[in-house]
DNA sequence: TCCTTAATGGTCAGTACGACTATAAATCGC
DNA sequence: GCGATTTATAGTCGTACTGACCATTAAGGA
């Protein structure tokens, strides 16, 4: 951009628009606040605001991401700029450009407190409804990409508290994906990554519920995995490892084996 | 962002901000301008502009890629948001938030033509001195990105023209990531990668310069690559293959034995 | 003609990973 | 208290992938 002409530019206002999420109850979930005003009153939407005029896009989302969650402290807290939408018609009164951002929470407390923040709930992912304006496509990117990063990140600890199981952990991964992970593969893959994760010293070891009491971790000090952790890919078979996959009935082709994994 | 407050926010200047690459002579370079007015008169930048009140980001981006290049046909290339930058200073005119977007050119015909092109030229990235704005922050998210994306898409080919040889194909991987690749080992990786390339059928073999001349190949329909093509982890030794590594204290794993897990 | 260069074809060992079995340590039902 | 159940952890085995390396082919140049 050369010389600046003052008539070759039209003033836009700047959002930012939060897709915040969280692992709880074994699903992935949304922070969503419900409209009050036109348009799209009575619709979910995404939590958001007006860039203010002394601050960056992402000193604005930081603050939202405070004020719709209720919680003091989120400094701490994963939050990644996704992308920029820009469509002319995305708000039907005005031109607005909004920067998606994506936050990732440990745990969930029902937010409270003040601003939009009244009316901001968590609600699982799968199963919304539609969202207003184009809300859908961004968290629907947002999903993607989080998934994408858990691949070659260690970003999955930003879901878990300050210390967890590797049963976490992997739960994470599973809800996220979508897919069933095998846990002593899990395991032993994020063991083997330098930095992942690192043994609580006292090791006091959690006895929640029932079985062995796991032991516990806390988030290393490294931020990419090398190599990463993949996900099976989109329309891939099993990697067919026996000559006869559909044997029939209950003949078990190899004497250690059918345990009538894939369904 | 419930209600709008007309006096909750300020109008934003928005911009698009373009990194443009190529592959040429081995090197990695970039389509830059010179400023000729003030602020950083004299100085490179990206080339880049307003968008306009009809367009989205990535129209204007498109059309600000047809200008500078002077290319008459952009519509076939990779044309790739980055993401946004909007610190309050960057400019120090004006509030300008810049929607940063990645292009990846095949071959690369000096610029010509109208608008800014006048002054828009080819230059290595390598030894780029200081450029205006924030342009070299964004310039070296460009190339992280590109080079991130080298491993896990099919995004190389976007570099090479229509029909291309697999040497040409490994000299971009090589050129964005600063390593060398072994070419068998390389080619083996790509033909195994169902939808990376595809042979071309006349198969008119290249014989241009030296040595025995290459096939030619077309890019394939994948966009993804399952599994990725890695570069080498930044500060990883080559896994030592020798069987005496510096044979000092910690004799590491024995097949059998301690896996060595807790720390 | 011999040497150089570059593309192509192949081997081989080490690692990574998926599938699976086995053991340990807790709770729950009785 | 005892076994069933549940969950964590340990280990095995075979295949696929990958890096290092060698061999062969087909061109150009001295």
């Amino acid at each position: 951009m050369e010389g600046y002409d003052k008539h070759a530019f039209e003033p836009f206002a700047v959002t930012v628009d939060l897709a915040v999420f969280t692992v709880r109850a074994g699903a992935l979930q949304v922070l969503l606040i419900e409209r009050g005003q036109e348009p799209y009153a009575g619709c979910r939407a995404l939590p958001g605001g007006f860039v203010l005029p002394k601050e960056s896009a992402g000193t604005a989302a930081r603050r939202e991401l405070a004020e719709e969650t209720g919680l003091s402290d989120v400094s701490g807290l994963h939050l990644e700029q996704l992308r920029t939408y820009s469509e002319p018609d995305r708000d039907p009164r005005m031109r607005v450009v909004s920067v998606a951002y994506a936050a990732l929470l440990p745990d969930a407390p029902e937010p409270r407190g003040g601003g939009d923040a009244a009316s901001a709930h968590w609600l699982p992912y799968d199963g919304l409804g539609p969202l207003a304006f184009d809300h859908e496509r961004i968290l629907a990117d947002a999903r993607e990409r989080i998934g994408a990063k858990l691949e070659y990140t260690c970003l999955a600890t930003a879901f878990c508290p300050p210390e967890f199981t590797l049963g976490e952990l992997q739960q994470v991964y599973e809800t996220v994906w979508g897919a069933v992970l095998d846990r002593p593969n899990f395991r032993r893959k994020v063991l083997a990554t330098p930095g992942f994760v690192e043994p609580v010293p006292g090791a006091a070891r959690l006895t929640g519920g029932r079985g062995k009491p796991a032991a516990l971790y806390r988030a290393g000090d490294a931020t990419a995995l090398h190599p990463p952790l993949l996900r099976a890919a989109a329309g891939s078979p099993p990697p067919t490892t026996s000559p006869s996959p559909p044997a029939s009935s209950s003949s078990s082709s190899t004497p250690t084996s059918s345990k009538g994994s894939s369904s």
